[in-house]
DNA sequence: CGGATTTGACCTGCGC
DNA sequence: GCGCAGGTCAAATCCG
């Protein structure tokens, strides 16, 4: 996108964003911490290591919206996590996720392979080198939407692999993953319990692939919703720049039976991240849409 | 019939 | 060491 149009979208929307931030921030600090008590933990990692260059590359672009930026790194959950070094990246902690993962996996099948006699052993032997090696995992987003639909369409398909009950909670949470080869990424997908209008998407991974939705053509449909040309700041940064990804959009979209109510999605999402303490919430916002 | 979903069992990490 | 909760596997089942 030019500079010009992302002076202009962010313009426009700013000054009022701003203002309802700063009414609904200590409503929103509330819910967010009914919603996944973790988010409230996150600070560290917001004040550190992600700030908009990590979520951009984790989610393989250069430029983002704001609306979408109820970003949370679920890796901040482990004791581990919350002791890493200011200067770790996403980036590279999801390099080495993806290998800690290849190397679980031929364990297993070491195991597996195996016979009865040494079973045992490799088990043994497989748990004391889970032990030494730190498990990583990829770097984790959630967003928060309100849909009376639990998943969403995001252009990219999916095939669900487990369902879990989570404790206090009526809801259940599934578990997805990638049908393209070779594709790592995951998405868990539950409803708050505070609040079941919304649902919680949490990505962890990247996808190494495009879009099978934006190959078909069907970004352009996105692009043209009349959500987007009215009050989105995406139509100008996807349509010109670099593309987002799939999910970030269909969050905002009021597809299907989705309830979205992209409004009040974005301040929560935007003072989410203010309460996050973001050095420059407003300069954020800047750099984002006048990034090319 | 093949792909997707369901669901109980199993594995793993963590706190006590 | 034990129990709990989250996460994953895989056989059974469903569905187009």
């Amino acid at each position: 996108m030019s500079n010009d149009e992302g002076k202009n979208v962010y313009q426009q929307y700013d000054p009022f964003q701003y203002n309802q931030l700063d009414m609904n921030r200590s409503i929103f600090h509330q819910q967010a911490a009914a919603l996944d008590p973790a988010l409230m933990s996150f600070t560290n990692f917001f004040d550190t290591s992600l700030d908009y260059n990590s979520l951009s590359k984790a989610f393989d672009v250069s430029c983002c919206s704001s609306e979408v930026i109820s970003a949370v790194d679920d890796m901040s959950k482990s004791k581990k996590a919350s002791t890493t070094t200011p200067n770790s990246s996403v980036s590279s902690s999801s390099n080495e996720a993806v290998v800690e993962e290849d190397s679980v996996k031929s364990n297993k099948e070491d195991i597996k392979g195996c016979e009865n006699k040494d079973e045992e052993k490799s088990k043994k032997q497989n748990s004391i080198t889970k032990k030494k090696e730190k498990r990583q995992r990829e770097p984790r987003f959630a967003f928060l939407t309100k849909s009376e639909i639990d998943h969403l369409e995001d252009g990219y398909r999916w095939r669900k692999y487990g369902q879990k009950a989570v404790k206090n909670s009526p809801y259940p949470r599934s578990y997805y993953r990638c049908t393209s080869q070779k594709c790592v990424v995951k998405k868990r997908v539950e409803r708050s319990y505070q609040d079941p209008s919304v649902v919680i998407t949490t990505y962890e991974g990247q996808h190494n692939h495009h879009c099978p939705a934006t190959l078909r053509g069907h970004s352009a449909g996105i692009m043209s919703s009349p959500f987007y040309a009215s009050a989105s700041t995406s139509v100008t940064a996807a349509s010109s720049g670099p593309t987002l990804p799939q999910e970030l959009f269909s969050h905002l979209l009021p597809t299907n039976n989705c309830q979205t109510e992209p409004a009040s999605m974005m301040y929560q999402n935007l003072s989410l991240q203010q309460h996050l303490q973001m050095p420059d919430h407003y300069g954020l916002l800047q750099d984002l849409f006048t990034q090319k």
